[in-house]
RNA sequence: GGUGUGGUAGUUCAGUUGGUUAGAAUACGUGCCUGUCACGCACGGGGUCGCGGGUUCGAGUCCCGUCCAUACCGCCA
């Protein structure tokens, strides 16, 4: 037995018990003829005392530790004369007995500490060291309390974890494959899923009425902050459901996390916001609601006072920033420079600052009276005090860059706080998205996502009207699902592909088989899937998903650990008939 | 593919208008210290200033290129 208890566990209760434990060397704290040294595993830290006087031999043994060096130690568990309350072993330590090296370490390349000096590259390059310390492990049991708590939820509902295959063809997501050669089927290639999305719709014919599966997808796509290229998601699918039915079973586990991983109990029922309003109002398809600060168009009132900028335009807006009247030039200049960012791209920002007396003062005075003044902060609901922030131009573009100002806005108010949860469902989806230059339509969710029946004659006539059943959770401005009812009628289907420009030979060979198995009784359906590290990232406070996996890639989609992807041998290439050139551009 | 930011000791960073021997903290090593818990004190070792080129009497500093990291845009329908 290599311990008998852990350093996490013993307290004053355990006085004079003779113990073995082993972890990690901590710190070591020489004082001369007494010696400490803390001892770390993942349950927390015990101090092991050693005094010269009393076991010279030993003491000096002690000494000789280094930090992250692996040791057991046989002891008696003594309350100390001086406690630390700052760890909740701190009223005891270990009078050790035996002291056993079970492995010596180099000096590791930063401290593990909470606090830790190494930076984001050396802390991945040594990712299993960096998992030793307390900020990120507390992550990964944190994932793994939601994972748990997910699948105990969605148990008690009745659903199945079902397994599906890594080894696909190509899912119609619109991402690019990752994709892996057969070496059996030369010239072929495999696709990893980018999400089980056919095979849940399968598994729904075959009768398992409710799957579920916590299951990694892939994406060959350029990686963000919040863009991994495998991901976790939990993936759902239901039979028999309307669009009402999926979202009480969603937010029912949404509900069910906060209150088993958060202690919250979430009492009203999420709110349903309209992707028509969500851009109207926020410019986003995934607003922030933790604050208000809606969008308010100005247009009308902005028009032909002569300032040519408003005039020509197609859309201006304003948002109001409460209390802010107060801001400098320098702030304001600043957020001119935030909005003008190629990034965001915005060509000016207006501003009119509602005086205390009543009166206005704006960027454009020259061209508008304080009555026009007075007129837009009445729309906009503004008490004196308060900023407005109006941008113009394109619709589209301009409430994109009215979204970000917002947000920039809501975090120099301090209105996005990390332990504040606003959640709610945005819904009908457009089915449908046109892209101008390609002149066609493309799907807004994936083709398999069923149109509102009230809106399928609109199928012939206006089709980029079409909304669809489909619905994303948003939570503080963090899409962390979305799904959608699926077609389940293969006329229907067929349609859709016709408008999405495949022919029926494509649509046949890509979707043969589903189209095949919803000719034999394919049940309504429905579902949805949750971004499992954006989830555990949100309830963490991270800034990024990768503080919650274990193995993340770099921002270059590396692994910089074991130094993945890496060229293979000839020998691999040569047996899957695979030779590499150069790109051309 | 694009834009911004960064790359200096094991690590995190500072480094002035270009100027003598490139600093601090921490980590590491040695010594002292019997109640520390971020122990303390003293001393010490430790540098291809990412790489390549250029300007200059002289470059960590300026310019060009390149590599790496990172955030974002494109992309992720």
């Amino acid at each position: 037995m290599y311990r008998s208890k852990t350093c996490g566990e013993l307290r004053l209760t355990h006085v004079n018990e003779t113990v073995t434990l082993a972890g990690w060397v901590q710190r070591i704290r020489r004082m001369g003829g007494m010696t400490f040294v803390d001892l770390r595993d993942r349950y927390g830290i015990t101090q092991l005392a050693f005094n010269q006087e009393v076991n010279a031999g030993l003491w000096e043994q002690a000494n000789e530790l280094g930090r992250e060096f692996v040791v057991q130690v046989k002891g008696n568990v003594k309350e100390r004369s001086s406690k630390n309350k700052n760890i909740s072993t701190g009223d005891i330590e270990i009078i050790v007995s035996e002291l056993n090296v079970l492995n010596p370490a180099e000096t590791p390349p930063f401290t593990i500490e909470d606090d830790t000096d190494g930076g984001d590259d050396l802390r991945m390059k040594y990712r299993y060291l960096d998992l030793r310390r307390n900020v990120v492990r507390k992550n990964l049991e944190l994932r793994h309390q939601m994972a748990f708590e997910t699948r105990s939820y969605l148990n008690e509902h009745g659903f199945l974890e079902i397994e599906t295959p890594v080894l696909i063809s190509s899912t119609p997501e619109g991402a690019r494959d990752f994709v892996v050669p057969s070496r059996i089927n030369h010239g072929q290639f495999y696709a990893l899923p980018q999400s089980p999305q056919t095979f849940k719709q399968l598994l729904m014919v075959s009768g398992f009425d409710r799957y579920f599966q916590i299951v990694k997808c892939f994406r060959d796509e350029d990686l963000r902050a919040d863009r991994q290229p495998e991901f976790t998601q939990i993936d759902c699918e239901m039979s028999f459901v309307s669009q009402e039915d999926v979202l009480q079973m969603f937010e029912g586990l949404t509900k069910h996390l906060f209150k088993k991983i958060k202690g919250l109990n979430i009492r009203y029922d999420f709110p349903r916001m309209l992707y028509a309003d969500a851009m109207k109002y926020y410019g986003s398809d995934k607003p922030d609601t933790r604050f208000e600060m809606k969008f308010v168009e100005l247009k009308d009132l902005t028009e032909g006072k002569g300032f040519v900028v408003f005039d020509g335009t197609e859309y201006a807006g304003a948002i109001c920033a409460a209390g802010c009247a107060s801001y400098t030039r320098k702030q304001l200049d600043e957020l001119t420079d935030f909005v003008k960012r190629p990034q965001i791209g915005a060509k000016g920002l207006v501003y009119v600052r509602c005086e205390e007396n009543g009166s206005f003062k704006s960027s454009v005075d020259k061209f508008y009276t304080q009555d026009d003044l007075k007129k837009w902060a009445e729309r906009c609901h503004a008490k004196p005090g308060d900023l407005l922030l109006i941008l113009c131009g394109e619709t589209v573009k301009t409430q994109k860059q009215l979204s970000e100002l917002r947000l920039e806005m809501g975090t120099r108010l301090g209105m996005r706080g990390k332990d504040v949860y606003s959640c709610l469902w945005v819904i009908d989806f457009p089915l449908l998205e046109k892209d101008e230059e390609l002149g066609r339509f493309f799907a807004g969710h994936h083709p398999f996502t069923a149109p509102k029946i009230e809106d399928i004659p609109l199928l012939e006539t206006m089709p980029e009207k079409v909304c669809a059943n489909a619905y994303d959770m948003v939570i503080n401005g963090v899409e962390v699902g979305g799904g959608s009812i699926r077609i389940h009628d293969s006329k229907l289907q067929h349609k859709i592909f016709q408008l999405l420009g495949f022919t029926e030979e494509k649509a046949q060979a890509r979707f043969g088989f589903l189209m095949n198995a919803f000719k034999y009784g394919a049940p309504p359906h429905g579902g949805l899937a949750f971004g499992l590290d954006r989830f555990v990232s949100l309830f963490a406070g991270l800034d990024s998903i990768r503080d919650c996996i274990a193995f993340p890639k770099n921002n270059a989609g590396r692994d910089v650990m074991i130094d993945a992807p890496s060229v293979i041998d000839q020998e691999q290439l040569d047996e899957l008939g695979l030779i590499i050139r150069p790109i051309d551009d």
